[in-house]
RNA sequence: GGUCCUGUAGUUCAAUGGAUAGAACAAGUGUUUCCUAAACACUAGAUCCGGGUUCGAUUCCCGGCGGGACUACCA
C-alpha cells in the first residue's frame, strides 16, 4: 500500500464518525452497513457544523422521516462520540459540530509535522516511470509542450509525495523524416548559418529551416499541380521530399556526411532545449533518444514477423493486423525498410523495462495520440510482453487559442521561451508599479519576478482538469489577481512577513500551549481545511490530477485571506490566542509551500 | 462513414448521485491613521435540447444538436 498515511487526520475523523454512524444504524434500525459506505461530506457553509451525514440511505430501514431519523442518529452520535459536540438536522442531512478541542489538538499535530501530507518513499516503494516532454528536434518548444512538461513534472512530484519511487524520463525524437527536412533545408538554403552567427537559440534556428522546407516543398507541389498532376501525386513526387527520403535512408545507413550534419544540428537544438527546460524548472532522470532505440524496435518488429504476429506485404513493408481487435492495420516498417514512430516506441518500451524494475509505466502524451497508445499496448502484448497492456497513457487535453488550434503554418504557435519571458517581464513591471520590492537587491527582484511570472503561467495551466482541452489567451495574458498563482504566492509572502515580525518581537509560536482556547468559526474551519491536505494529495495521485491540489490551495488561501482581513494576529491581546493564530498561520504557509511544490511552483518569502 | 472526447454566468474554470450549482476575470460600488490593498466586502449574471434510472441528476443511461480529436509508408 503506497497510500497509507501516518497522519491522516481527516481520515481518522471520518473513520471514527463513520464507524459510530454504522453502529447507530445497526443498533437503532438493525441495518448492517460498512463504515466506509456511510456518506460523509463537508457541511455547506450556510449551515452550522463541520461534517454532514447523509441520512437518506437509512430512511427505508428506519421507517421514519428523514428528519426524525437524522435526529435519532445525531443523538446516538453525541452520546457515543466525544468529538461530536452538537448537531442539527435539516431535511435529510445530519450536520455535526466537532469539538474545538479536537480541532486545536489536530492543529498541534499538523504544525509539528513538517512533512504533513507527504508519504515518505522507502526501499519497498514501487517504481513508477513517467515519460513526458518528448520533443522533436526539428522545432522549438511551444505552449502545448509547456502543458505537457508542467503536467509531467507535477505528476512526478505528486506520485513521489504518495510514496512512489519515480523515474522521470524523456524520449527525444531525434531522427526521422521530419528531422531530415530541416537538415535538407539548412543544407540547401542555410548559407552555413549557426546559432553563433545569427544569435538565434539553436532550437529556433533549426525550427526556422523546418519552416523553410515546408514553404519550398509547398511551392514545388503547386508547380507540379499546375502541370496537371494530382495533389497526392505531387506530394509524393516533389523533388524535395524525395531528397529528404534519400537523406533518411542515408542516415539509417550511417552515411558519414549526413550523420555529421545531424549531430551538429541536434547539438544546437539540445543546447536550446536545455535552456528552456531549465527556465521552466523541469528535469529528467533518464533521457532516451529515438536514434538509440529504433533499432531495438526494428528487431522486435522482425521478431514479431517471424512469429507471425505481424506480416510483410509484397512491397516489403511490415504491418500488424489489428482488425480482430476492432482497429485497423498498422504500418510498422516502411517498404524501404525505414522505421516509423510506432517502431521506435516498441523498442523504447522494451529497453526501459530492461533498464528499470518498472511497476507502472506512464506516458504523458496528448489525447490526439489516444489511438497510438491503444495500438502500442496491443502490439507489445502481441510481442509477448506481459506488461504491454498495463501501460498507462495519461492523456491530457490540447491547449487552444481563442482563434482555435495552434497552427505553425499560420504562425499562431505560442513559443515557450517567448511566453515565459513575457510572464517574467510582466511580473517585474507589476512589482515595480506596486513598489513592493523597493528595498530588494536587483538579484532578489529578478528571482522574485521569475518566481511570480512562472508561478502565474504554471498555475494557470495546472489548475485546469488535465483531461480537458483548455483555452489560453496570450493577448489578455494572465492575470495576477484572483484565482492565480501570484495570489497564492502573495498570501504566502504575507504570512511569512507576519511570522518574521513575530519572531522579531520574540514571540514563541513553536507550539500551542493551550488547546482549550475558544476560537472563531473561521479559525476552526481553517484547521479543518488544513486536515484535508493529505487526502487531496492522495486523490490527486490516484486521479493524476494536479488540478485538485491547485484548487485546494486556492480554497485554503482564499479562506486564509478572509481570516487575515477579519482578525488581528500580532495585536491580539490574549497571548494564547495570539500564539494560536501564529501557529495557524505558519501551518497554512507550510501547506501552501508544500502544495505549490507539488505543482512545481516556488513561493517567495516576500513579494 | 467508424472510434473516442467534450458542451455550466459575457469570458476562463469548479462541483465522491445530495441541501439555494461554487470561484475568478470583465462591469458597478465600498473598505487602508491597522500584521503586505497582488487583499477584503457587496451588487448583477449559468447547467445545449428531449426522454429514462433514482427519495434526489450538472454528474449515470438513451436519443438529438453543437464543438474537438483520431482513423497516414506524419510525429
Amino acid at each position: 500500500m503506497h497510500f497509507e498515511q501516518n497522519n491522516e487526520l481527516k481520515m481518522n475523523l471520518e473513520t471514527t464518525i463513520g464507524t459510530v454512524v454504522a453502529q447507530a444504524v445497526e443498533t437503532l434500525y438493525g441495518l448492517k452497513i460498512e463504515a466506509n459506505q456511510i456518506q460523509l461530506q463537508k457541511t455547506k457553509r450556510e449551515f452550522e457544523g463541520e461534517l454532514t451525514v447523509v441520512i437518506f440511505p437509512f430512511v427505508k430501514a428506519a421507517r421514519k422521516s428523514p428528519e426524525q431519523t437524522g435526529q435519532e442518529i445525531g443523538e446516538y452520535l453525541q452520546k457515543n462520540n466525544p468529538v461530536v459536540s452538537a448537531f442539527n438536522v435539516i431535511k435529510g442531512f445530519l450536520n455535526l459540530s466537532i469539538s474545538q478541542n479536537y480541532w486545536l489538538e489536530t492543529l498541534v499535530q499538523i504544525h509539528g509535522d513538517a512533512q504533513f501530507g507527504i508519504t515518505p518513499v522507502t526501499d519497498d516503494s514501487q517504481l513508477m516511470m513517467i515519460e513526458y516532454s518528448s520533443p522533436n528536434t526539428n522545432k522549438p518548444l511551444h505552449l502545448g509542450h509547456i502543458r505537457n512538461n508542467l503536467l509531467g513534472f507535477s505528476i512526478a512530484e505528486i506520485q513521489k509525495a504518495n510514496g512512489w519511487k519515480v523515474v522521470k524520463t524523456n524520449i527525444v525524437n531525434d531522427r526521422g523524416i521530419h528531422i531530415c527536412k530541416s537538415m535538407l533545408a539548412w543544407k540547401l538554403f542555410g548559407n552555413g548559418e549557426t546559432p553563433e552567427s545569427t544569435g538565434l537559440k539553436g532550437d529556433h534556428l533549426v525550427g526556422k529551416y523546418y519552416v523553410v522546407f515546408d514553404k519550398a516543398f509547398k511551392a514545388e507541389i503547386k508547380e507540379l499541380m499546375d502541370t496537371g498532376m494530382s495533389e497526392d501525386d505531387a506530394k509524393k513526387s516533389a523533388p524535395l521530399i524525395l531528397e529528404a527520403q534519400k537523406m533518411l535512408l542515408a542516415w539509417e545507413n550511417n552515411d558519414a556526411e549526413v550523420r555529421q550534419l545531424w549531430e551538429t544540428m541536434n547539438g544546437w537544438v539540445y543546447a536550446g532545449f536545455d535552456k528552456t527546460y531549465k527556465q521552466l524548472g523541469v528535469d529528467f532522470d533518464k533521457i532516451y533518444y529515438e536514434s538509440e532505440t529504433y533499432l531495438e524496435g526494428k528487431s522486435e518488429v522482425e521478431r514479431g514477423e517471424a512469429n507471425k504476429a505481424f506480416y510483410r506485404r509484397e512491397d516489403g513493408s511490415v504491418w500488424a493486423d489489428l482488425t480482430g481487435d476492432g482497429l485497423d492495420e498498422k504500418l510498422l516498417l516502411r517498404s524501404d525498410g525505414t522505421s516509423v514512430y510506432m517502431t521506435q516506441d516498441i523498442g523504447t518500451a522494451k529497453l526501459r523495462y530492461n533498464d528499470y524494475p518498472i511497476n507502472k509505466m506512464v506516458y504523458v502524451v496528448g489525447n490526439e495520440q489516444n489511438y497510438h497508445f491503444q495500438v502500442l499496448a496491443l502490439l507489445l502484448d502481441k510481442l509477448g510482453f506481459e506488461w504491454g497492456k498495463s501501460l498507462v497513457h495519461f492523456s491530457y487535453g490540447m491547449v487552444e487559442l481563442p482563434e482555435g488550434k495552434m497552427k505553425s503554418r499560420e504562425g499562431t504557435v505560442v513559443d515557450a521561451d517567448d511566453l515565459m519571458e513575457e510572464m517574467i517581464d510582466t511580473a517585474r513591471e507589476t512589482s515595480q508599479e506596486l513598489g513592493k520590492l523597493d528595498n530588494c537587491t536587483p538579484e532578489e527582484i529578478e528571482t522574485i519576478a521569475r518566481m511570480v511570472g512562472l508561478g502565474s503561467l504554471k498555475y494557470f495551466i495546472l489548475k485546469v482538469d488535465p483531461r480537458k482541452n483548455m483555452t489560453f489567451n496570450p493577448k489578455e495574458s494572465i492575470d495576477f489577481n484572483g484565482n492565480t498563482g501570484p495570489f497564492i504566492q502573495y498570501t504566502h509572502a504575507r504570512i511569512k512577513s507576519v511570522l518574521r515580525k513575530a519572531a522579531d518581537q520574540g514571540i514563541d509560536f513553536t507550539s500551542l500551549k493551550d488547546t482549550n482556547l475558544s476560537v472563531s468559526e473561521k479559525e476552526s474551519y481553517l484547521i479543518q481545511l488544513l486536515t484535508e491536505f493529505p487526502a487531496v494529495v492522495r486523490q490527486s495521485g490516484e486521479e493524476f490530477s494536479p488540478a485538485l491540489i491547485a484548487n485546494y490551495i486556492y480554497d485554503l488561501v482564499k479562506e486564509y485571506n478572509q481570516f487575515y482581513h477579519d482578525f488581528t494576529i500580532l495585536k491580539e491581546e490574549n497571548e494564547a490566542l495570539k500564539q494560536f493564530r501564529l501557529v495557524l498561520s505558519e501551518s497554512t504557509a507550510t501547506i501552501i509551500k508544500t502544495g505549490m511544490k507539488l505543482l512545481g511552483i516556488e513561493v517567495p518569502e516576500r513579494m
